[in-house]
Order: C-alpha cells, then sequence, then structure tokens
DNA sequence: TAATAGTTGACAATAATAGTAAGGTATGCT
DNA sequence: AGCATACCTTACTATTATTGTCAACTATTA
C-alpha cells in the first residue's frame, strides 16, 4: 500500500512552485535544486501536471511554471492522480476487467471499492492553499 | 496506490475459511480450488497469517486451519498487515529512517500520515464476521 | 507404513518504479 | 542574428517488488 514517489514528489513540487512564486514563473530547475529532486525526473511529472491542467508553463529564459488555477481549488488528489495513474486499489475495477478469478459476485469487492472511496476522499479533502498555509506557519516560527 | 494480489488472495481466503469450516479444519486445497489461487501461494499467506495468530494449523491428514479467534473480532486491517509488510504510504516513516531528502520538516508527511491512518481506520472497521454475514445473504438469494 | 497436509526455503518470471540521457523546440535578450 | 534559457519529448536502463513455482521435509493419522 505504498504510494509512488512521483506523487510525493509531486505534492512537494507543488508547495515549493506555490511557496516560491510571486506571480512569476518558477523553473524547475530551481525546484529540483531546493527539493532535491532530479530534474528530468521532474520534468516528466510537470508534463503530466500540465496535461491535467494544474499548471502552466511558460517558455523561453525567465520561463518555468505557475499555477493555473487558484491554489484553493486544487486538491491534492488531483495531482496524486495525474502522476500515478491507477488510485484504485485493486485492478479488477480499473476498466472492464471482469471480476477477480472467482467469476460472479465477489464479497470482497465492495471493500475495496469503499477503501478507494475513502483515499480519494481523504486526499480531495486537502488542498494546495491548506498545505502552502501550513508550510508558511512552520517557516516564521 | 495498489494493494498486493497477497492482500487480496488473504480476505478471500479467510472469509472462504470461515463459510466453508464448520468446526473442523478446512485444507488450503480446497480453499485454494475454490477461489483458484495457487496453493503454494496460499501457503506462503497462511504462514504468515499462522505467526499472526488469526489461525491455527492442525496437520495430518483431515488437517488444516481453523479460525484462532472469533470471526467478529478479526479485523480486515490485522490480515491486510499481516500479509503486506508495509501500510504505510511512504517509507519515511518505516522505522527510524530520517525524512524524505528535504532534511528537517516536510509539510507533506502529515499528510501521508493522515493517509495511513484513514487507511487502517478504515480496514479496523470491518470484521471478518461482517463479510461472511454478507456472503451468506448473497447465497440465499 | 502410506497418505495427507502443513512447513520451509530457495528460486524464477514478470512488472512496475525510479531514474538517466539526449536531443529538440520555443522564447527573450543583447 | 545568435546565444542562452528553459520547457518538451522520447527512449532507455537499472533496480526493486510482486507474484508465483519448485522441491524437499516434517508431523499426523488411519
Ligand atoms: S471482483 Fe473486484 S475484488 Fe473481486
Ligand atoms: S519526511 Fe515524511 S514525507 Fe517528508
Amino acid at each position: 500500500m505504498r504510494l509512488s514517489t512521483r506523487a510525493q514528489y509531486a505534492v512537494r513540487a507543488m508547495v515549493d512552485l506555490t511557496l516560491n512564486s510571486n506571480g512569476s514563473p518558477v523553473s524547475l530547475r530551481e525546484i529540483a535544486s531546493r527539493e532535491n529532486i532530479s530534474l528530468n525526473y521532474l520534468e516528466q511529472l510537470f508534463h503530466r501536471l500540465k496535461k491535467g491542467a494544474v499548471v502552466l508553463s511558460v517558455r523561453g529564459p525567465g520561463g518555468g511554471y505557475l499555477l493555473a488555477r487558484d491554489s484553493a481549488s486544487i486538491r491534492l488528489g488531483e495531482i496524486v492522480t495525474l502522476v500515478e495513474e491507477p488510485l484504485a486499489p485493486v485492478a479488477c475495477m480499473d476498466e472492464g476487467k471482469k471480476g477477480c478469478t472467482r467469476g460472479d459476485v465477489c464479497v470482497t469487492h465492495m471493500v475495496w471499492q469503499g477503501l478507494g472511496e475513502r483515499i480519494r476522499g481523504f486526499l480531495d479533502s486537502i488542498t494546495l492553499a491548506d498545505l502552502v498555509r501550513e508550510a508558511r506557519g512552520e517557516e516564521k516560527r
């Protein structure tokens, strides 16, 4: 039941981005060095984040990434889902895949389904703005 | 965020075991064939379940496994934890491991911690007895 | 003693993850 | 124009975890 590092990195990077942006784009190079994440790896993550429309990119010198929306409207669930394809805890509810081995009805199915909903629900209850506020609080101390 | 098949199989097998036991031991061979799980694989799982004291084994002909306790006192969280070592969603809270890359305080840490608690809490809110009751209900229909 | 069934440890195939590398494209600055 | 910056894209590799298989062994009972 592990979260991929992709998800962890993506969230950290998004917090960093929000924290260090003063309206102007933030380059991945900066984020990578601050958060100590491989630049190329980060690029892959932001590619997905951009496709998912949580960030915008500005090319050229002085370019970088910007939040596409207000940080209060970006939920962690979104970020995680974008970089970590399957959020569902079991394979049988991916797509069309018929139930697990034991054909017909599977008692445990609803359990995993419920679990998945909890996970998503929790992650969706937290916004980027929440984390940033938190981080600012820590800083000032 | 995938659950291992180990966890899925273990829960299914435990339900099967409870459902098909009339006080006498149930052999893994039976369970394996009913649930369509490799026998040797199941053996590994039950080895862990036995170490975790949720089942007892009876050797020799006519032997098999029995619940070690009442099904109402066996929570899914227990079963899952036993067969799937790390239930914590991130590595940094495994043991002693100091925080992720960015030394000091990590804003996201508490998020993952909260997530872990939700997962465990949900799984612990469901007992084997709940599932068995459910399964019996489906059967009668 | 023969058959059953759990016990144990080693091992192999597969898949996913994590990370690297390299080249390309758009943009702004001098 | 030309250079530097920084995003964009694809391909590839290494590592690890998962999933399972095999084989030999021990306890127990009929
Ligand atoms: S069919 Fe989904 S868990 Fe069995
Ligand atoms: S220290 Fe635990 S998530 Fe960063």
